[in-house]
DNA sequence: TCCTACATTGGACAAAGTCCAAGTCAATGC
DNA sequence: GCATTGACTTGGACTTTGTCCAATGTAGGA
């Protein structure tokens, strides 16, 4: 555990957001002035190989890291302005998959995401 | 309708694939050499406005365009080659999202993608 | 203390996509 | 028929996001 990891892990920490990849370097310059790029990509692979962090991919530019990784949920993606909300919908969607539907696969994962207007994009 | 948007519109029409735009850009180059990328971006930029086409996210790398933009169906990734399968789970996932955990948002659409290994890549 | 292995750095590179000025082309109006 | 107009296309420059690599730094054990 070095400064630069600890620098990493304590910007996803703080708050329960979810920052691309650049965001995260941005907070984690505010602290530690010289932290590259390259380490902020190494670690937070890192953290998401031991499953600390999730990859999501909500809109289609940079991959955003989630430190909710301990509780399943979804994401609801303001189609205006981007802003993320964690889901947690009613049932489940890997039981809505019959296995004709499957072609074989061993299927370990979904991933859902809706889309809509926020309130604030949908008045402005 | 001018060749170079019947050509885009000829490769996606063609077969029912994912591809990303890359990909359309080298079959269109096939059928008419002098076509240009941004041309090709242009055009599936065009036909995902008017709904003829949709962009899937499901991998994090390049946007794919799906052709089949007229039946809702959800799609199935293999975490090792990436082959995209298109999948019709039963259950409507929009129903699943209680008001409660929808924070005002006017939601519209959802999209679903479920990652798994495929047969062939299970067997290797 | 010295060594070794690993972490970090900065910069080059690559992939995907956007933007823009200039060129082309067809239709319209005169 | 010819010029004008406007839309479409082109190629290239540029941006964003991410990866790779050689060189450097550093922490901890022998």
């Amino acid at each position: 555990m070095t400064a630069q990891r600890r620098v990493v892990a304590e910007v996803l920490d703080g708050e329960h957001v979810h920052l691309t990849a650049d965001e995260v370097h941005a907070r984690a310059v505010a602290k530690l002035p010289e932290i590259s790029r390259a380490t902020v990509y190494n670690t937070l692979g890192e953290l998401v190989s031991l499953g600390e962090v999730l990859e999501v991919a909500t809109d289609k530019r940079a991959k955003r890291y989630d430190p909710n990784a301990h509780r399943p949920h979804h994401h609801l993606v303001c189609a205006r302005c981007g802003t993320i909300r964690d889901v947690h919908p009613t049932g489940n969607p890997l039981a809505d998959l019959p296995s004709s539907e499957r072609f074989g696969f061993t299927v370990s994962d979904v991933e859902v995401t809706y889309r809509g207007v926020c309130p604030t994009c949908a008045t402005a």
